[in-house]
DNA sequence: GTCTATATCGAGATAGAC
DNA sequence: GTCTATCTCGATATAGAC
């Protein structure tokens, strides 16, 4: 995990000034969200804030460092929401998938700025201003790494219970999380007016009937 | 459907020379889903397609042209290839399903540089130099909702036959239009070297069972 | 810390030779 | 039809005033 602990900002100049990065942050999300890494200028994420170009390179050295802020904050917020739940000892694998789902779908769609982000950044691997932060993206891969095993090992534990019928573990939850990562792609607060909780509910129930079997 | 009747090119200049155009549109689908739409210069297509900028221009207007060109027809390709199935009289819901989403992983395996880019394209709405052509959009859009459509008629269907347990039928087609979709991004010929065949089973098999319910 | 210039450069697009 | 210049402009990033 190396240069992301928790707490610590990802990227940015060192130094204090914890609050006035993370309005950029938020604004940042909000403006790739919207248009993409790179139809969004540096004068676009200052104009979301309320600011000029100057303010935005006071904390981050280049726009390559933002977004991958907001891609690893974004993707430790769902980290930290989801596990906790894999390891519930109340609730069997079933149970424990069905709520994982539920609240990973309900995360793209409530925090759906950050979230949308960090979809896109599965696609820039091989962009050039962003492959030279190896270091960070060697972070961004072993956290989505960490988060597929979580899935996988709750599959595999209901596949030894008998409550899910046997396959290939890795490839069904790339299924399941490929359904809840789609989320964010289709749906969108304004134009899509939908109850967050019934599509919350559809998708963890089609995931966990899929791993059922019939 | 206006301006994108089969067989005519949704772009590009008029006049004779359809072969060198489907050259183009080759070589342009593979740099695009390499690197994506910004990240690809027209130079870099030129060098894909062994020649220079001079040639690309002379039967592109420009990049979005080109790029809403490899869109179309991947969408068009994936429709001739999997309407067919939703329409099989011998077979019910649950089996045409399986052979819809089958063939569905398999083009996004098989196809992956056109369908990678269609993918990209969802998330491109926003982007002034796409959203210019609003013509082609239309297009675009009129064929993703068809697409969907497709799906959505065959799951109703298995919904009154009793095969599949009765839920939103338009969000359990994007559950599984996500999974399936969702397959370009983590799939790479090269890097991933799995079994078309089994991953195409595996994803057909947990969808229908999503359907199914328990 | 925040702003207003401004340097710099890559890339889309065009003109015109061959 | 295909190429080689070349124009042009937007956007990153910096310098330096306030």
């Amino acid at each position: 995990m190396s240069s992301s602990e928790i707490g610590r900002p990802a990227l940015g100049r060192p130094g204090p000034g914890e609050d006035g990065r993370k309005a950029i942050l938020d604004a940042a999300a909000r403006a790739f969200a919207r248009k993409g890494y790179f139809a969004t200028s540096i004068d676009a994420i200052a104009d979301e804030l309320g600011a000029t170009k100057g303010r935005v390179y006071h904390y981050y050295r280049g726009k390559a460092e933002i977004f991958l802020d907001v891609v690893v904050t974004g993707m430790r917020d769902l980290i930290a929401a989801v596990e906790p739940i894999s390891a519930r000892q109340d609730a069997g694998p079933g149970e424990r998938m069905y709520q994982m789902a539920h609240l990973h779908a309900s995360m793209m769609m409530l925090r759906n700025h950050a979230q949308r982000v960090s979809v896109q950044a599965i696609e820039m691997r091989s962009v050039a201003e962003i492959a030279i932060h190896q270091d960070v993206l060697a972070d961004v891969f072993a956290l989505r790494r960490r988060y597929e095993q979580i899935f996988i090992d709750v599959v595999e534990e209901g596949v030894r219970l008998g409550d899910f019928a046997a396959t290939d573990s890795g490839l069904v939850v790339k299924s399941a999380l490929g359904a809840l990562n789609w989320i964010p792609i289709w749906y969108a607060p304004d134009r899509t007016p939908l109850d967050v909780e019934k599509v919350a509910d559809t998708f963890a129930r089609f995931i966990v009937n899929g791993l059922k079997g019939s």
